[in-house]
DNA sequence: TTCCCTCGTATTTTT
DNA sequence: TACGAGGGAA
């Protein structure tokens, strides 16, 4: 059934020892992983003495359910997840080894940087002068490093790591405090703590008889012990990788790892997979050219089995609109040969995407956007989820700080500077100074009252749950402080409200057993939160259904698409002026150029435009140097429309080949294999609908739900929401007409019903909020 | 304390 | 361009 070339079978059967393999672009890496795996199974490893790593979510489900596929039976047992939720997992189970408790909150990056601003301005430095991001990355570097906090020292004319030297310990004191980790104390801690001879690590490292790493060239240090660590009982640890891919090194990814593995892990067994399945002969010999430029790799060569295909044309336009609208052109010619959903767009920046968005609409042609602003960082979504970790973690001031600020309740910043000063004198967290606010000096009666309430309905929410659901949880906090209301005040609240409806939609389908790597001992609303703060927004990227995709270069790694358009191929663009800075910036920016290429199957057509507004401003530019680098004899140059000086090149046209078999013996890269369940469109800005939630729904034909009793006091004098939970559980007939109650639109009337079982929709005319229409099964609607 | 407006700046980014 | 931060007015 499933067919292996002898390189790769001879990575699947390898027996014990270190195993590396060294995997060009397209060349079935993955399905050798998961072969592998599946494999060890089959001959009586333990599911369970088995983990697999990955980078991405979306990898590691991926990698568990093809496993599954190929085994025919569960996977249960299996550890299979990214570097930060197995860390996780690990500080959860293991929390009395560590210096945080079990409920512990993970900051992303923006609460990162607040709370170190927070520790800057308390130090002196001027956060306008010295930019706190600036600083945290570099103590994020250091702690990719594992450089803890005592162990930093300032180089000589640095000034900003003068400045980590003296903030960094503060910074984790106040981590440690809020009972927090940022990302990389994930992997910082879990490192020290499989590394403590006197500790639990021997446990693990006897437990794994096989490790498993994917994309092993983009670890870092922290990730390179932690693996070590995991394999170090019985070295059956197998890595695959690609240096030529390799294209996180600004982010402290260390391409030496798998460069090194052989010296690191003596005795490793190397296997080369170099036959690629994916791309034209074409499109495989300019990708070749591409990565043969650069001098600081292992040389290898990929080849195919698939026709020569059509030239890779290099097109040349007036400006980014001119290149948009190229591209739509193309990709309605195309049309027919290919549906919308075969066609990428790659970029080097986000702000790219706009120009194609643009061209798009005006075209109608769908389209979706993985990456630019995610689901989890707009304003709304955080502000409601900062409720919900207060509620789980009231030590964690930066929820608190967000919560307090929205709504609006008379607590402003001065307010808030006391609070911090009376909180730091008591040692104590915020949440639990506000409870006795009024006590404070100089705070007002009106905030002492607001901080009072603020604290009281946080109690509330507390106490309840230990026996609730995360979306009940939700529904408690939006409840409690009539956050609906609130949103729905404001100016653009329509929208605002709901991306928090989308919300409750992910947290009713949250289902602990869908997490991989879940410790037993988690609630399930710490789960969904961690769920939700190692998520990405490439996890949620819906590829399902007919609409051109549009990602930056980083974002399509490990994707392939039978027609790709890299844009803006202009020197300063790509390779960006900035990243090229750095040291060996320049062959990351074409490991990235080579990733790029490598996405495509049959067509690659390389787009740069000579005027471009860039930040405001127009900028004029050479097409870039990665293009004169390609081999003529495989590339055809064309005009995109728009070029104002003469000269430029001629001919070309749209000459679209036959649609070569798609979905033959190809290997699908992570991505284009079918999705299990998935939320729909969440975290991708989606014009086109794709929303296709998946749990069960209540009803079948006939609608019904339970009941649970509430009753919605009438709105009081500022709109205050309350509802009173009960348990009865009378099923409810569902039809027009009928009065109900939405968690968060609050009381409307059942306009029409469409749809049946998952599917059912509502349209519902809301007293408060207008005529929306809501999916039945994740709405949460109560009888009135 | 809050709201509104203006000014300035930044642009890659698995977790 | 577009967003956030900061300053000033009500």
């Amino acid at each position: 059934m499933l067919t292996l070339n002898p390189e790769q079978r001879d990575a699947v059967v390898h027996g014990d020892g270190p195993l590396l393999v060294l995997a060009g672009a397209g060349s079935g890496k993955t399905r050798v992983l998961t072969a592998r795996v599946a494999r060890l199974i089959e001959n009586g490893v333990p599911p369970d003495r088995i983990l697999a790593v990955t980078f991405t979510n979306k990898a590691a489900g991926e990698m568990r359910e093809r496993i599954g596929d190929l085994l025919g039976q569960s996977t249960r047992g299996l550890w299979v997840g990214t570097f930060h939720s197995i860390a996780a997992r690990l500080l959860r189970v293991e929390a009395i080894h560590t210096t945080r408790d079990r409920s512990f909150t993970i900051y992303d990056e923006d609460d990162s940087i607040r709370a170190l601003k927070d520790v800057m301005e308390a130090a002196g430095f001027d956060a306008k002068r010295w930019s706190p991001k600036a600083v945290r990355n570099r103590i994020s570097g250091a702690k990719n490093q594992l450089i803890g906090p005592s162990d930093y020292s300032p180089a000589p004319f640095d000034l900003i790591s003068g400045i980590v030297a003296e903030v960094y310990p503060g910074y984790q004191k106040i981590l440690t405090r809020r009972n927090a980790y940022d990302f990389d104390d994930l992997l910082f801690e879990a490192v020290r703590l499989l590394e403590d001879p006197e500790g639990v690590g021997g446990h693990y490292a006897d437990r794994f008889l096989h490790v498993l790493v994917d994309e092993y060239q983009d670890t870092n240090h922290a990730q390179y012990r932690m693996v070590r660590a995991l394999a170090s009982a019985h070295r059956n640890l197998c890595v695959v990788g690609d240096d030529d891919q390799s294209i996180y090194a600004w982010r402290g990814a260390d391409v030496r790892n798998i460069l090194d593995f052989e010296r690191d892990f003596e005795g490793a067994h190397v296997v080369r997979l170099e036959q690629n399945y994916r791309s034209t002969g074409a499109i495989l010999e300019v990708a070749n050219a591409v990565i043969e430029c650069n001098v600081d790799r292992k040389p290898k060569r990929l080849r195919t089995d698939r026709e020569h295909g059509d030239p890779i044309r290099i097109v040349r336009c007036g400006d980014e609109r001119r290149e948009a609208s190229w591209v739509a052109g193309e990709i309605e010619n195309a049309r027919g040969r290919y549906g919308y959903e075969d066609f990428a767009i790659l970029y080097r920046t986000n702000a790219q995407s706009r120009a194609f968005e643009e061209a798009f609409r005006r075209a109608g042609i769908p389209y979706r956007i993985v990456g630019g602003v995610p689901f989890y960082d707009r304003r709304e979504i955080k502000d409601v989820l900062s409720y919900l970790r207060l509620a789980v973690n009231p030590a964690d001031d930066a929820a608190f700080q967000r919560a307090i600020g929205w709504p609006r309740r008379g607590v402003g910043q001065v307010s808030l500077e006391k609070l911090a000063a009376a909180a730091a004198a008591a040692d104590e967290s915020f949440f639990a100074t506000a409870a006795r606010a009024r006590e404070i000096e100089g705070m007002s009666k009106k905030a002492a009252r607001g901080l009072f309430e603020f604290a009281t309905g946080i109690e509330a929410v507390r106490s309840v749950l230990a026996d609730i659901t995360a979306r009940e949880a939700l529904e408690k906090c939006v409840a409690t402080f009539a956050l609906a209301t609130a949103l729905a005040e404001e100016e653009d609240g329509a929208d605002r409200l709901d991306n928090v409806s989308e919300l409750f939609a992910t947290a009713a389908s949250f289902d602990r057993d869908e997490v991989d790597d879940a410790a037993p001992e988690a609630t399930d609303l710490e789960l969904y939160l961690q769920t939700v703060a190692l998520r990405s927004d490439l996890d949620d990227a819906d590829f399902d259904g007919e609409a051109v995709t549009l990602m930056t270069l980083h974002n399509a790694k490990g994707l392939e698409f039978p027609v790709v358009f890299l844009a803006g191929m202009e020197e300063g663009l790509f390779p960006l002026s900035r990243a090229i800075e750095s040291e060996g910036g320049l062959e990351e920016e074409r490991r990235l150029f080579y990733v790029g290429v490598t996405r495509a199957m049959d067509r690659l057509s390389l787009t740069h435009a000579d005027r471009r507004w860039r930040a405001g401003m127009e900028s004029h530019s050479a097409s870039s140097s990665f293009l004169d680098e390609l081999p003529e004899t495989h590339v055809e140059h064309t005009l995109g429309g728009g070029v104002r000086s003469r000269g430029g090149y001629a001919g070309g046209g749209s000459s679209y080949g036959r649609r070569s078999s798609r979905g033959s013996e190809r290997e699908g890269g992570y991505g284009s294999a079918a999705r299990r369940g998935g939320n729909g469109a969440r975290g991708s800005r989606l014009d086109f609908s794709g929303s296709d939630p998946s749990p069960a729904a209540p009803g079948g034909s006939s609608f019904s739900w339970h009941r649970e009793a509430g009753r919605k006091s009438p709105a009081s004098g500022d709109g205050e929401l309350e509802y009173d939970y009960a348990d009865s559980q009378e099923p409810v007939e569902l039809r027009a007409g009928t009065r109900v109650i939405h968690p968060l639109f609050g009381p409307g009337e059942i306009v029409t019903i469409s749809g049946v079982g998952r599917d059912a929709k509502a349209e519902i005319d809301f007293d408060e909020v207008g005529r929306k229409k809501v999916m039945v099964a994740y709405a949460g609607l109560r009888p009135s």
